[in-house]
DNA sequence: ACAAGCCGTTTCGCTATGTGGAACAGCCTG
DNA sequence: CAGGCTGTTCCACATAGCGAAACGGCTTGT
């Protein structure tokens, strides 16, 4: 284990994850490392492009050289390149936003989306991540698990308190998702929204991946979702079984 | 400079770069390390999970992580936040596919598109890179330097010779396109395309970034074109001035 | 069938390399 | 003007990364 890599990627994150340019003691405090090392760690990285420091603060931020790294990724990723196409079809037959989601750790991943063209609320961005319990397509993925109880319960601790979700309900609303073949949630990771996901199976048959659409709670009633539902249920089918991750 | 870092990065840096798992000999023979460092390495960046292996080729890739970490800064970037809305609007109005790109180094960085939904050929990937005279928008930024002779002279080199450029026609185009004040490009980072681009001034008023229109050669000439220039003027007009990178 | 070669992996002694404490200089605050 | 913040630099020490070499599995070619 190379630790000085470990440390430096952990220097990468923490500047990746903050909003905004962060202080030399804000990372040492953070990172609990020397001052002398994160100062090193820095300084390697502006040499290699990854990170700028700010003339006038000083401060530190990761530079666009550290998303060109991660965007080759996503560009080769074959789930994504295989579903976007269902996506943008989805999209433009139910006019809502749609989503591609992976499940990491206990955890969704955001993947790609197709976004309604005048969303007017905050939608979550590709590349972050919600507790699984918290998101419909999370809770798509855990109905079609074996035993989820103990990942929905880690689950439920990751999401905030104000949401009070509680197991029994959790797992009773998961057991109606397994039999209607699609979980549907409000008030969840998007507050405003009613979003309805079905699980994409992987090569084994364990749930690789879901597909969600989301929109205002007062829209996704009644006919439109059920047309929502249809399409959603359609594509699915459509896409059968995907390739992980 | 941690040269463990560095050598980690280029590790991930191939990683990204490759469309497929590479490996462990191709990565050393390109890096001109050792396998056994190359082997530690990676293992590193397995056990932080920015790395997978393919457990039946024994190949290694980049994992979603790595993307992740990207994804985080680009959703906090201030150009392309305060231009997207724009870039949304142009697309609307034009039909076309627009694009925001930034300089670095001799090239340009496609920052953020937003496509025409049914753009039948292929388009540069956000976070891809060109030499800048190549493309519409690097024309546009170089137009509107001082002396942009060298930086030319570096990108022209950079080009595929069957583009066929010389620094004195290109120079020319370059003078053309700071009379029109915009720059207009048939037959370069994608052949098939025309596209019209301008530069966006940074604080300094040195071009920062650029915007630019694509669309089938076909297509873009006529009453069209005159209306995307329109559109991509008064566009550019609207925006002002911009925050660097 | 055998051998030759390439693969990824593991080991281990050496020393180069990263480490962290302390000292330095610049800036704002009280 | 003094005190406590910064970010930065320095340096002796020992740790942590290094690379040559050896290992064992798998494919390739004869």
């Amino acid at each position: 284990m190379d630790t000085t890599v470990a440390k430096g990627m952990a220097v990468l994150e923490a500047l990746a994850r903050a909003k905004r340019p962060l202080r030399l003691a804000a990372l040492t405090e953070q990172l609990g490392l020397q001052k002398s090392n994160v100062h090193r760690l820095l300084n390697t990285f502006m040499e290699l492009g990854y990170v700028q420091q700010d003339p006038e603060t000083s401060r530190y931020f990761a530079s666009l050289k550290t998303w060109e790294l991660g965007a080759g990724i996503i560009s080769t990723n074959s789930l994504r390149r295989s579903v976007a196409p269902h996506l943008q079809a989805m999209q433009e037959k139910t006019r809502e936003t749609v989503m591609l989601t992976v499940p990491v750790d206990d955890e969704v991943l955001f993947l790609d989306r197709a976004a309604q063209v005048r969303a007017l609320r905050y939608l979550p961005l590709n590349g972050t991540r919600a507790p699984m319990v918290f998101t419909a397509a999370g809770r798509a993925i855990l109905s079609r698990r074996p035993d989820p109880r103990d990942a929905v319960a880690r689950s439920i601790a990751a999401c905030p308190p104000e949401a009070g979700f509680v197991l029994s309900q959790v797992l009773e609303d998961l057991e109606k998702a397994r039999r209607d073949g699609f979980a549907s949630l409000v008030g969840g990771f998007t507050p405003w929204a009613r979003v309805v996901a079905v699980a994409l199976p992987g090569p084994g048959g364990a749930p690789a991946a879901a597909i969600a659409i989301s929109g205002p709670e007062e829209r996704m009633a009644g006919d439109h979702l059920a047309e929502v539902l249809d399409v959603l249920l359609a594509t699915a089918a459509e896409i059968g079984e995907v390739s992980p991750a």
